[in-house]
DNA sequence: CCAGGCATGTGCATTATTTCACAATATATC
DNA sequence: GATATATTGTGAAATAATGCACATGCCTGG
């Protein structure tokens, strides 16, 4: 099939979350997963596993399942974390040194190349990882020096935005902002953004619910 | 309308995002805001922000507009965000630290109320809150004891199921799961995942593709 | 007190996503 | 080699979410 149009969202998320218990499994020594298995591990609908795979080509082998070392190979493939990215974070407070130090992202072939913050006082200030805090308005020069492909910005929200323009005047391509502000970009850049207190939120939310349900029964 | 009824899950999202800027506009003294304004602060549609908030009630005044303390104050009231919720965070690695000390947290009425580690060598260590870390062993009793309402999962993978399974035994509503691992989960629970290299493997897979059909061009 | 303007609230069409159900096709067994 | 069994890939149905477009109702100014 390998239709190269407009892959929902949704299944993108997803495909990351199937590599997780793949590199389980390969670890493991499985050699074989079926659509069931892997979508158990990950909480979804089997179909659903088998329809995301499908959009890019047919991985599977019909009546045995998937080869675990080769799907994982072709997600990596798909998701563009075959390669190598290089990122900065701008913000060293505590998420973003929590993150410099999170073997979670580096692991994964992802390479921090530059931290940076707009306080002086930070600015000079040695890293485990090597790295060492660079004023923020060193950013355009230093992302293009290196090539980083894409910046975390990491900020207190009112900074959000000043952050931004010092990475896009980098033209750089893609940015995660861990910051609660909207970011206005230009149209070149692909901005996403991830507020941890929304998912805090959606949850008390649900159990709220849960617990006004219950006192009404 | 008033619907208590199947309320979209993206709404519920939404309205945690709407908050951000009704924070800033109260902030900046403006008294009332268009769901056109508000939209484009979000970046959303204006007809998303009216039917969101149209599921729970009629916040607005047609010709007028919203009165921004009191949508803020009625969103508060949906999410439940209105009354205090007390936390605790298991795994004092990197990322439980740095939440532990993130502002845009606790500003909220959330409340930590504890703090654990299964690594014995963590015990005992204070933080800069003025709490203690103390033994995951301990967890099943001071949930119950403190009246923990929602835990947050910060350990490595291969530790969140035994965390969990101690949050568990406290009977705790909600968790809120930033390990990659798939928590296995009773019903009574209501289990969030928060994946960050998900969003960074997102982000990647969009500038991957846009760079592919660049280079098509 | 009425008319004009404006922004909400909402029915409905559209679009997106999920799930079902089954045909297709591989392997294992006899 | 035929048959049973397993599991994929996929069209089509079902479900969910979004966005349009306009009726509704409030406010202001004359």
């Amino acid at each position: 099939m390998t239709k190269e149009f407009k892959i929902p969202n949704p299944t993108i998320e997803r495909l990351a979350i199937y590599s997780r218990p793949l590199e389980t499994l390969i670890n493991a020594g499985v050699p074989i997963v079926s659509s069931e298995k892997l979508a158990d591990l990950c909480g979804v609908n089997p179909a659903q596993v088998r329809k995301d795979l499908a959009y890019f080509g047919e991985f599977g082998v019909r009546g045995v399942g998937y080869e675990v070392q080769e799907l994982l190979r072709e997600i990596k493939r798909i998701l563009g974390t075959d390669r190598e990215w290089l990122l900065c974070i701008v913000g060293m407070g505590n998420l973003g040194m929590s993150l410099a130090a999170n073997d979670n992202f580096w692991k994964r072939g992802y390479l921090l190349a530059a931290v940076f913050d707009l306080d002086p006082a930070k600015v000079g200030k040695r890293l485990s990882c090597g790295l060492t805090i660079q004023s923020a308005r060193r950013i355009p020069q230093e992302v293009r020096d290196l090539g980083i492909d894409l910046g975390i910005i990491t900020t207190p929200s009112r900074e959000a935005q000043r952050a931004a323009e010092l990475l896009f005047k980098a033209d750089i391509k893609g940015i995660l902002n861990f910051s609660e502000a909207q970011v206005r970009k230009p149209e070149c850049c692909i901005v996403e953004n991830v507020d941890l207190s929304v998912k805090l939120e959606n949850l008390v939310y649900h159990l709220e619910t849960l617990y006004k349900e219950k006192m009404k029964k």
